[in-house]
DNA sequence: TTGACAACATACTATTCAGTATGTTGTCAT
DNA sequence: ATGACAACATACTGAATAGTATGTTGTCAA
């Protein structure tokens, strides 16, 4: 088995499989041992690959998670009208529709933030980035729809943006403690409200 | 030295310093030995105290945050006619005047809802009752000025008690991923808008 | 085709950690 | 005052863990 040598993909199924594990257990309830047992491959590849276990979990935010965040949660919106309609809409999709056992789970992003952010700076910078990605595309997409009339004239989209990356966030945390579904659409209609507030007209 | 032998302030001791430590490393960044060293005890007091270190995990839910919730999330509501300006009010005093360093920590609550529920069902149960517990008083609060007109006729008190509880942590969560204080404010504002839209009339 | 290096595998180590075993001492009822 | 037990202190153990040292093998350029 395993002749042959592919460094790339190698280090592909390391992040795979470290993603699932730390996403599962959090980075420090996470061995290296664990996910190298998880793998095809042994110690040895781990450490040819990463220099150290937070290596690794740097590589995570940087070529896992935030590629993540642009497919998930920006990309889709390109092909609303109204950003604010697909922001819902992937809302419903990719945490609505979740299975309880994996809104236990909670948000890749946001689980290393509330763990990690404080006690590690190199993983801080990077989260930081990341977030702010986040934010940064989402005010993009709200600029645009500003612009062509959608959202009022008077609403700080920089405003907004925080706020609509904070809900998503605040909103897999309470999914992830409290263990009832149901407390999804409670959120989602009281941030539909929210939406209406800040858009030009709303229609039936 | 400590020739006094007091049972309940024995325990009160580990449970401050061990929810400091907790607090500022996770859960499982904190070991025993960590705790103890930052006591005025042993290993041996520790373990008479609790049986295992989850027990102690169990204890700091149980008897320091709950507490705490009421302390500072409850509590100083009763104060207010309209709660709404109250839960403004409290935000901007313990959340928006904190230090950056402490900022950084984020709410006790939602990191070990972060952390340890997904890996633990001891912590699950507890923090579940902690969550609900935010909310139901919440809703009790929003119910009654909800009876004195304060809000409008048609709010669900139970979602938006939901939507305040996930707001408080989706701020902490984004302040201490962002490490930015001026998101407080940005943050802050939109909530108060939200606020005004549940209200029976905004007043200047 | 072969040697040289990259891409791994295997075996080991020092440390840390949760938990235990056992010893010591303060306190209190009688 | 004194035993008896609770409230601790001390010393230890086995397992887990990040990282290392060193070996093996595939691959590719010349």
């Amino acid at each position: 088995m395993r002749k042959g040598r592919d460094l790339d993909k190698t280090r592909k199924e390391i992040l795979e499989v470290a993603f699932i594990e730390v996403f599962s257990h959090g980075f420090q309830g996470v061995s290296v041992d664990d996910i190298v047992k998880k793998t095809s491959l042994t110690k040895g590849a781990f450490y040819h690959h990463f220099p150290t276990k937070l290596d690794l979990g740097y590589a995570l935010v940087d070529d896992v998670i935030k590629p993540m965040i642009i497919d998930r949660w920006i990309t889709p919106l390109a092909s609303y009208e109204n950003p604010l309609d697909g922001i819902l809409k992937q809302m419903k999709n990719l945490i609505g529709k979740s299975t309880p056992e994996h809104l236990r789970l909670g948000c890749p992003l946001n689980n290393l933030v509330q763990e990690m952010s404080p006690i590690d700076a190199g993983f801080r910078e990077r989260l930081q980035i990341a977030l702010n990605l986040w934010i940064d595309e989402t005010d993009t997409v709200l600029k645009r729809a500003k612009k062509s009339g959608i959202l009022k004239s008077d609403v700080n989209t920089r405003h907004v943006a925080n706020f609509i990356v904070m809900t998503h966030e605040g909103i897999y945390g309470m999914l992830k403690g409290l263990d009832d579904p149901k407390v999804f659409d409670s959120l989602y209609d009281s941030l539909k409200r929210f939406f209406q507030t800040i858009q030009a007209q709303s229609r039936l």
